[in-house]
DNA sequence: ACATTTTGTCAAGTATTTTTGACATGAATC
DNA sequence: GATTCATGTCAAAAATACTTGACAAAATGT
C-alpha cells in the first residue's frame, strides 16, 4: 500500500505537526504513516482524508501486492 | 463512525464467512468490525470497498463524536 | 420439531498501531 | 558556527486490532 500523505501535506503546506493536531494523533504516527512503517486504523485514514478534503483512496493506494498473499480465492487477479 | 458493512454485504448475498475469505481475515473480525467493536486499518478498509465496488466513505462513515473528543483545534465544527 | 447455517460473543494469545520521550540530521536564518 | 525548525528514527510501553477455538442464540430450510 502506497500512500500519498506528503503530497497532500505539501499541497496544503502542513507540517507533520500541523497534520499531528489537527487529527489528534502524534507527529511521529504521521511520520511513520508517511514513511509506510504502519497502516493507520480506517478512523485516522477518514479523518485525513477530511482534513485534505478528499478520498482515502486518494491518500491510500491499495497495491496488487496487497491482494495477493492472502488465502483468497477471490484475488491475485492479474498481472 | 458507523459503517455500512451489513447492508453491503446483504446487497452481495455474503455471509461473514464469505467476505472474510475475500479478504483474507477470520470471521469474527468481520463480526467484530461490523458490530463496531473496532476499526479495521486503512488497509482492511480499503479491500472491503474493494470487493464491494465503492469507496471506503461508503462502508465507514465518520460521525461528528469522532471530530469532537481530538485535542484539536480545527474540528469540533458546528451542531 | 429437527438439522443446518449464520450470527453474536467470550477468552486468551499474538500482532500491529500509537504514544512518549529522546536524539540525530539537513536546511534555513542570523 | 550557533539557533531554529522540520523531518527521520529508536526504544519501551500502552492501546487496539486480529487470530483461534469454542459455544450459544437466531434464522433458514426440510
Amino acid at each position: 500500500m502506497k500512500n500519498k500523505l506528503k503530497v497532500y501535506r505539501a499541497m496544503f503546506d502542513f507540517t507533520q505537526e500541523d497534520l499531528a493536531k489537527k487529527i489528534g494523533v502524534s507527529r511521529q504516527t504521521i511520520n511513520y504513516i508517511e514513511k509506510g512503517k504502519y497502516a493507520p486504523s480506517v478512523l485516522l485514514a477518514l479523518k485525513l482524508a477530511y482534513v485534505f478534503n478528499c478520498k482515502v483512496e486518494d491518500l491510500f493506494i491499495l497495491e496488487n501486492e496487497d491482494l495477493k498473499q492472502e488465502d483468497s480465492l477471490i484475488f491475485q487477479g492479474g498481472e
